[in-house]
RNA sequence: GGGCAAUUAGCUCAGCUGGUUAGAGCGCUACCCUCACAUGGUAGAGGUCACUGGUUCGAGUCCAGUAUUGCCCACCA
C-alpha cells in the first residue's frame, strides 16, 4: 500500500492538498494544547494591498511561519495575524495608471468615485497577495484577517489622532516640507529618499544697489532665485564686512532684497555667501523667520513656476533651470558651474526629485512619544536582533524629528478635523460631528487631506487584536512576541509602532525584533521589477514546491546578512525535498509488516546494536541543534543541521549501513529493532523539519502514521515538537568502522579496483590483550563493512604479518590498539601509494612540530589550561603514532 | 561628513563566549545506472582566513590602523 509512492518527488500535487484541509479544520487558529502560559504572537507586516508576492515576501514570511509551527508544536497557544495595508499612495497611483489606460482621470471622477474605484479595486485584487501567502504555507489565522482601512482600524486610526490632539501632539502649521511634484503631495522625511547625485554648484553675481559691485552666490538650485527674498553672510566673516546692511538686486526679478548675517553660512562653502528663498528651502526657512523676510512661493504643486516667477511663469522648474541660467549669463551674472555630488531627495513611490515646498500641513510631535521608546530599547525590553539595529534604532529616535502626516491624496484615512466657516475654529471629535462644537454652526468642512499611510500601521499590533475596544484578543494576545520585518522600515514602522504602542497601550508592541537582509540578485542588485532581476516566487513554487523555496531561502540567512539569489540554487532545494521523499519510500519498503506503538522507544542501551544507538545519539543531538538556532534566530543554522542530519547521517550512513540488517533474514530481532528505530527517527526527523518544510513533510508522516498502533495526531501540524534525548555510551567503534569503510573505497578507487573485486581486510590486535575486543568488532560490524566498502573476508589475526600487495589503512585514529590492513594484490601501484603517503607524512610531521613546539614552551604549559594542555598531549601521542605508521607503510611497499 | 556591515576554497557563505588537523553547499576531477533516490552514490583535488601592527602562552576569532565593496543616516546652500 505505502509504496505507490513515486520515484520522483512532485511538489505540486502535494501542496495544492494539505493547505485547505489545514485551513479548514482550523489550525491555524489559537489552540490550546500542552503548555499554558503566555501565548506566541506575531502580526505580519502587513503586505500592500497592490502587492504581488516577491521572493521579500517569502523570505520574510517564511521565517515567520517557522516560529509560528515551531512555537504551535511545542504546545504554545499560537497566533499569527495576518492583513493587508492600504498603501495611500502607491495604492493610489495604481488605480489611477489603470483609470488613464481608460483615458479617464481621477479629477473627472471626482473624490467620491474615484475612493469608490479604488474599493472596488481593492475587491478584485486585493486578494491576490493573501493568495499567495497561502501557497507558501503560511499558517496564519485568517478568521483573524485586518485591512488598514476596515471599519475597526479606521476607529483606532480616529481614536488615537483624536487623542493625539487633546494632547497637544497634533499641530497644524505652515513649513517647508518634502513635496512630491508628481504625486501632488507632502511626504516625511523618511518618504523622501536621498540618493547621490551629481549636480552642479552654479555661481551668480547679484548686484550691489548703488554700486559697481557684485556679490557672488553659489547654488544647486539656480531656478529658487526667483523667490529669494535675501542674501546672507556669515556676520564674522570678514571677507564680506564691506556689505553688511547693504541691498541687493536680484537679478531677472530686479528685486531689492537685503544683505543679512546669520551664524548659519559657512565660510568655508561656496563663496561664503547664500541666496535666502525662504519658501524653498528649509534652511532658508528657518533664517527667513530669524530676519523676518518675505517667504515667496514660485512654484506650483506640479513643480511649474507659478505667478511670482515673472517671466518664467508656467516652465518646469528643471526648464526654468536652464533658461535661467542662459539668461544670467547673455546678462554677464553667470559666472560658472562646478561639478557637485550632493544627496537630493526623491520620492520613496514614484521617485520623483522631491521639491521643498512651503505649505500647510498637519504634523506629530514626536520628541514626548520617543522618550519612552528610548528607554525600552536601552533597558532591553524590547531587543533587536541582530543586535546592531538597536544602535541604529535609537540614533534615529534621539534626532526624531516632527512628522508630516498629511498627505494631499484622496485614498487613505480623512483627516478627522472639521473647519468651522462661520466661527474658523476646529472641530476634532471621535465621532463626525454635524456641527461646529464651539460655535454649533452647520457650516463646517472636513479637512481634505488624508492621513499618511504609515499613520495607520504604527498601530497595527493592536488596532488589529480590535483596540480600542477592551477585547479579548487585546488582554490575551497583546504585547506580541517577535516582529519579523526588514531593516528598510525601521524608521517608517517598527519605531512608529513602538511609539505608539508605549502610547497607546502603555506597554511595548513586541518583545524580540528580528530583521532579516534584503533579497539581492547574484550580483548583488536589489531584486525589483524595474531591473528585471527579479525571481518570482511564485513560478519557484509551481516549479519545485514551496518547501524547497522555503528551505533554500531560509539556509542562506545568516544573522540579517543579505541573501543572494539565483535560479540556480533553486536546485539544492529540489534535489533535497527529492532525497527526504526517497528516504521516505526506503523506509516504508522496509516497514513492511511493522505495525507497532514504538513512537516511544523504551530501549534502553544494551538492547540496541551499536549503530541504531549511534543514529539515536545523532538524532538528540540534531534536535539540540535545531532548538538552540530557532532560539536564537539563527535559521541557516537549523537548516543545516536538518540537511547534515537527514542527507549525511540518516541516509549515508544509516539507512546503508542498516541494509544488511534489514534485508537479510539472519537476525530477526534485529530486523525489528531497527524497524523500530527507523520509525522512530523518522517520525522525530520529520517533526524536527516541519515548521522549515510543512509539506512535505505532512504528507510523508500521514503515510507514517499507518505503521503506529498508537494514536497519533491528526496532522503534523499539531504534533509535539520532538524533544529527544538519548543518552547512550559514547562508543569509538562506529567512527572507527567509518574510518575503515572510507579508506577502503579510497584505496579501491584509487588503484582502479573493480567493485566487483572482493577485498580481504585484517585487523591486528597489538598485544594480546586486546584479541576479545578485535573478534568484537570484526563480529560487530563484519557484516557492515562487508556490504558498504565491498571486503570479502573481515576478520582479525592476531601476529598478522603483512605480505606483498597488502596496505597498512590510515585511519583508525579511535582505536589505538589496532593495525587494519588491506589486500590489493596486483592492483597495487606503489609510486602512486608512496607519493600519497608521503604527502600525509609531511603534514603530520608539520603538525607534531607545531605540537611540540607548544608544549616545549613554557608559558604555554604554565598558562594554559589543564584541558587544553592534556588535549595537546594526546593530540602529541596521536601524531607520533600515526608518523611511525606512515613510515613502516612506506618503507614495506 | 557620520555610522554600520562585509572581506575565509573557483562561486555563495558558516565558523556564536579566542585553544580543530579551518567547515558546508554549488562547481570541478575520477569511478559507479549497486534492488530509496543519477534531482543519486563513492572517492578526491582545492584555503599563507584582504593587508599592517598590537594584545595573548595561544588570533580566522579580540584591539588599532589601512585598503576595497556594499548599505544606512545627514538641512552646508
Amino acid at each position: 500500500m505505502p509504496n505507490e509512492l513515486s520515484k520522483t518527488y512532485s511538489a505540486k500535487d502535494v501542496e495544492e492538498r494539505w493547505y485547505p484541509l489545514w485551513e479548514k479544520k482550523g489550525y491555524f487558529k489559537p489552540l490550546k494544547r500542552g503548555k499554558k502560559g503566555k501565548p506566541y504572537v506575531i502580526v505580519i507586516p502587513p503586505p500592500n494591498v497592490t502587492g504581488i508576492l516577491h521572493m521579500g515576501h517569502a523570505l520574510n514570511n517564511a521565517i515567520q511561519d517557522i516560529l509560528i509551527r515551531w512555537q504551535r508544536m511545542k504546545g504554545i497557544e499560537t497566533l499569527w495575524v495576518p492583513g493587508t495595508d492600504h498603501a495611500g499612495i502607491a495604492t493610489q497611483n495604481v488605480v489611477e495608471k489603470k483609470l488613464a489606460q481608460q483615458k479617464r482621470d481621477r479629477h473627472q471622477l471626482g473624490r467620491e468615485a474615484f475612493v469608490k474605484e479604488v474599493w472596488q479595486w481593492r475587491e478584485e485584487y486585493g486578494s491576490t497577495i493573501v493568495r499567495q501567502l497561502r501557497k507558501l504555507g503560511s499558517s496564519c489565522d485568517w478568521s483573524r484577517e485586518r485591512f488598514t482601512m476596515d471599519e475597526g482600524l479606521s476607529r483606532a486610526v480616529r481614536e488615537v489622532f483624536v487623542k493625539l490632539y487633546e494632547d497637544g501632539l497634533i499641530y497644524q502649521g505652515n513649513y517647508i516640507i518634502n513635496w512630491c511634484p508628481r504625486c501632488h503631495t507632502a511626504l516625511s522625511d523618511e518618504e523622501a529618499e536621498h540618493q547621490e547625485l551629481e549636480g552642479a554648484l552654479y555661481y551668480i553675481r547679484y548686484p550691489i544697489k548703488g554700486s559697481k559691485e557684485f556679490v557672488v552666490v553659489a547654488t544647486t538650485r539656480p531656478e529658487t532665485m526667483l523667490g529669494d527674498t535675501g542674501v546672507a553672510i556669515n556676520p564674522s566673516d570678514q571677507r564680506y564686512a564691506h556689505i553688511q546692511g547693504k541691498t541687493v538686486i536680484l537679478p531677472l526679478m530686479q528685486r531689492e532684497i537685503p544683505v543679512i548675517e546669520d551664524e548659519y553660512v559657512s565660510k568655508e562653502f561656496g563663496t561664503g555667501i547664500v541666496k535666502v528663498t525662504p519658501a524653498h528651502d528649509s534652511n532658508d526657512f528657518e533664517m527667513g523667520r530669524r530676519h523676518n523676510l518675505p517667504e515667496i512661493c514660485v512654484m506650483d504643486e506640479s513643480g511649474v513656476i507659478n505667478e511670482n516667477g515673472g517671466q518664467y511663469r508656467g516652465m518646469d522648474r528643471f526648464a526654468a533651470r536652464k533658461k535661467i541660467i542662459e539668461d544670467l549669463d547673455k546678462q554677464g551674472l553667470f559666472i560658472e558651474q562646478k561639478k557637485h555630488i550632493h544627496a537630493v531627495g526623491h520620492c520613496y513611490r514614484c521617485n520623483t526629485i522631491v521639491e521643498p515646498y512651503y505649505s500647510k500641513q498637519w504634523f506629530v510631535k514626536m520628541k514626548p512619544l520617543a522618550k519612552k521608546a528610548i528607554a525600552v530599547a536601552e533597558k532591553e525590553k524590547v531587543k533587536f536582533f541582530p543586535e546592531r539595529w538597536t544602535k541604529v534604532y535609537l540614533n534615529w529616535m534621539n534626532n526624531i524629528r516632527d512628522w508630516c502626516i498629511s498627505r494631499q491624496i484622496w485614498w487613505g484615512h480623512q483627516i478627522p478635523v472639521w473647519y468651522c466657516d462661520d466661527c474658523k475654529k476646529l472641530t476634532v471629535t471621535r465621532d463626525d460631528p454635524t456641527e461646529c462644537q464651539h460655535c454649533k454652526s452647520k457650516n463646517i468642512r472636513q479637512d481634505q487631506d488624508v492621513l499618511d499611510t504609515w499613520f495607520s500601521s504604527w498601530l497595527w499590533p493592536f488596532s488589529t487584536l480590535g483596540w480600542p475596544e477592551k477585547t479579548e484578543d487585546l488582554k490575551k494576545f497583546y504585547p506580541t512576541s517577535t516582529l519579523v520585518t526588514a531593516p528598510e522600515i525601521l524608521f517608517f514602522w517598527v519605531a512608529r509602532m513602538i511609539m505608539a504602542g508605549l502610547y497607546c497601550m502603555k506597554d511595548i508592541p513586541f518583545e524580540d525584533v528580528y530583521l532579516h537582509g534584503t533579497v539581492r540578485d547574484e550580483t548583488g542588485r536589489k531584486m525589483s521589477k524595474s531591473l528585471g532581476n527579479i525571481i518570482d516566487p511564485l513560478e519557484i513554487i509551481e516549479e519545485i514546491g514551496a518547501d524547497a523555496l522555503r528551505f533554500v531561502v531560509i539556509s542562506l540567512v545568516s544573522q540579517g546578512q543579505d541573501v543572494y539569489l539565483s535560479k540556480q540554487r533553486f536546485e539544492g532545494g529540489r534535489n533535497f525535498t527529492n532525497k527526504i521523499w526517497n528516504a521516505a519510500r526506503f523506509a516504508f519498503m522496509n516497514l513492511e509488516g511493522f505495525k507497532e506503538g514504538s513512537a516511544k522507544l523504551k530501549i534502553s542501551a544494551n538492547e540496541l546494536s551499536l549503530v541504531n544507538q549511534w543514529i539515536l545519539q545523532e538524532l538528540s543531538k540534531v534536535s539540540r541543534d535545531v532548538e538552540n538556532a530557532l532560539l536564537k534566530y539563527r535559521f541557516n543554522d537549523a537548516c543545516h543541521a536538518l540537511q547534515r542530519f537527514i542527507w549525511g547521517d540518516f541516509c549515508d550512513w544509516y539507512l546503508e549501513l542498516q541494509k544488511p540488517v534489514l534485508y537479510g533474514n539472519e537476525n530477526e530481532e534485529q530486523r525489528k529493532d531497527t524497524q523500530k528505530v527507523l520509525f522512530f527517527v523518522l517520525d522525530a526527523m520529520l517533526r524536527l523539519l516541519h515548521p522549515i518544510m510543512p509539506f512535505i513533510t505532512e504528507e510523508i508522516w500521514q503515510q507514517l502514521k499507518n505503521y503506529s498502533t498508537e494514536e497519533m495526531p491528526e496532522t503534523i501540524m499539531n504534533a509535539n515538537w520532538p524533544d529527544i534525548k538519548f543518552n547512550f555510551q559514547e562508543s569509538t567503534f562506529i567512527p572507527a568502522m567509518k574510518e575503515i569503510i572510507t579508506e577502503v573505497r579510497d584505496k579501491r578507487a584509487r588503484f582502479n579496483i573493480p567493485s566487483k573485486e572482493a577485498l580481504h581486510v585484517v585487523i591486528k590486535p597489538l598485544d594480546a590483550g586486546c584479541v576479545t575486543q578485535a573478534r568484537m568488532l570484526t563480529e560487530l560490524f563484519g557484516s557492515y563493512v562487508k556490504k558498504l566498502a565491498h571486503v570479502g573476508v573481515f576478520e582479525d589475526r592476531l601476529g598478522f604479518k603483512k605480505e606483498k600487495g597488502w596496505l597498512l589503512l590510515n585511519v583508525p585514529s579511535t582505536l589505538h590498539d589496532f593495525e587494519v590492513y588491506v589486500d590489493v594484490g596486483e592492483f597495487i601501484d606503489v609510486d602512486k601509494e608512496k607519493e600519497k603517503l608521503a604527502k600525509e607524512l609531511d603534514k603530520m610531521e608539520g603538525f607534531l612540530e607545531a605540537a611540540k613546539k607548544k608544549l616545549s614552551n613554557k608559558s604555554f604549559v604554565e598558562r594554559a589550561p589543564r584541558e587544553i594542555i592534556e588535549k595537546e598531549e594526546g593530540k602529541q601521542r596521536d601524531l607520533i603514532i600515526k608518523i611511525e605508521n606512515l613510515k613502516t607503510a612506506i618503507a614495506e611497499l
